[in-house]
DNA sequence: AGGAGCTTGTGAACGTGAGAACAAAATCGA
DNA sequence: TCGATTTTGTTCTCACGTTCACAAGCTCCT
């Protein structure tokens, strides 16, 4: 017998509280755009303006805050005021997220120099390295403290996001080491695919692979004829030197 | 090989050579997972070895390979040497791509920095700002030089790459000036949202905006029940103070 | 009060993407 | 040569995301 697999009308099932992944990443977009409209003076926006700041269709928009509740006035449009503290809330930047750097190459000191982290809600606890020439190193009102403090530091700060900004090789190490501290989230920057239990989120900064999809693009721009030749069967010798490709921005 | 192109049956719709969007975005890192495996001496890989190495599924790899072409070998796998350069030609990395800097900040600085740009297949020529004090400083084998010469530098190395690092403030001016330029790929780090013409590809790089995405899950993750309370009606005054949420990492 | 004019919120249609499952094709051993 | 085994390429189905289109609801004007 089969559990009766009822060919329900292909309901929206949307789980109580569950916001679409795409929905969410545009969420702080739509933060972004308010907070501008906020800073010049506007008190009530529509969704088609809304739409115009944010680089996005006036439907999606509407749709998008749908989710999150019925925060708009028919006829009217939306406050900003209110819609900005109503989103800030359900992304979860009324709090305060401790966050730690770890590798502080290039990319890592351009992270820790930016004033403010770029955006309230998260706060720069510590600014972690394995190089003992960069330990002690300040760095804006921050010093570079060793990697072998990061256990502690995740626990007592209670750190609940981690960035990995070190080279590629370095990267799951301090994967590990972050997650079983007690690290739920990563933001790595690394050219690696990195493995996590289970719980834990991930996100993923790669430089070089966003200017490879541009490149695609950029090729089917310059004439279809602009094609490299094929090779049509494996002559495995033969083909065109090819580069160390695939590396990434790592530190 | 597709035999009779069905129209009604609501085909795919593959139109010629036409890679879908989604697999464009992984193709770089099939190709980064073929060069570390090439590195390690592997000479043949299955695509349950090439999904585990790019962190996907092995039929969504065999789905994603499909489109560039037959390039497997059944009952064995596929040759890691032959399918890179494949997947190297098709992306557009045998040859190489011109690419302007602009905003030598902390980021551009460490953009600028990395060692061969992390991928070959892209050259830098230039790196520009606005800021005179900068203008002349050696940034590895290369100079900052004054945004003034953008145009002249666009046309005569026929860039057609831009990487915009300059913050919120000047960055749809700059991306004005890159496109009349000649400039059709831009990828941005500041955080606005940029208006291009048709025809001009645009990806954009924001880490507060990733960080937000963290901090959703984070949120949901530590209990429902920690959720701030919700005002209920437009209360207007009265919302907690909200500081300026939505920057992001400009410079 | 009532209608005109806007703008939101949402149902439905459509398009894209993911994953399971399997037929087709290659190798290998007897 | 034939069958067993392996692994690709493809088909089918379902889930997700986007867009259209419009009813519901609000304000303003007469």
């Amino acid at each position: 017998m089969t559990p009766a697999r009822s060919r329900r009308p292909s309901a929206p099932t949307r789980t109580e509280r569950g916001i679409p992944e795409a929905t969410v990443a545009r969420l702080p977009v739509y933060l972004r755009a308010l907070t501008a409209l906020s800073d010049g003076g506007i008190a009530t926006a529509s969704s088609e303006d809304l739409a115009t700041a944010a680089g996005v269709n006036s439907a999606k928009l509407r749709k998008d805050l749908s989710y999150l509740g019925s925060y708009g006035t028919r006829g009217v449009g939306y406050d900003v005021e209110y819609l900005r503290y109503q989103i800030a809330r359900e992304i979860g930047v009324t709090q305060d997220w401790a966050v730690v750097i770890v590798g502080i190459g290039n990319l890592g000191h351009a992270l820790a120099n930016y004033s403010g982290f770029g955006t309230r809600g998260f706060r720069i606890v510590a600014l972690l390295d394995a190089d003992p020439d960069l330990v002690g190193e300040q760095i804006g009102d921050m010093e570079v403290r060793d990697i072998a403090e990061l256990e502690d530091i995740v626990k007592t700060d209670r750190v609940s996001i981690g960035v990995i900004t070190t080279p590629a090789g370095p990267a799951q190490e301090v994967c590990d080491r972050l997650v079983t501290a007690g690290v739920t989230s990563i933001l790595n920057f690394a050219p690696v695919v990195l493995s996590v239990p289970a719980g834990v989120d991930i996100r993923k900064v790669d430089l070089s692979i966003e200017l490879q999809i541009l490149a695609y693009h950029e090729q089917r721009k310059s004439g279809e004829a602009a094609l490299p030749p094929v090779p049509e069967l494996p002559t495995m010798n033969g083909l065109p030197d090819l580069p160390s490709v695939g590396g990434g921005v790592g530190a």
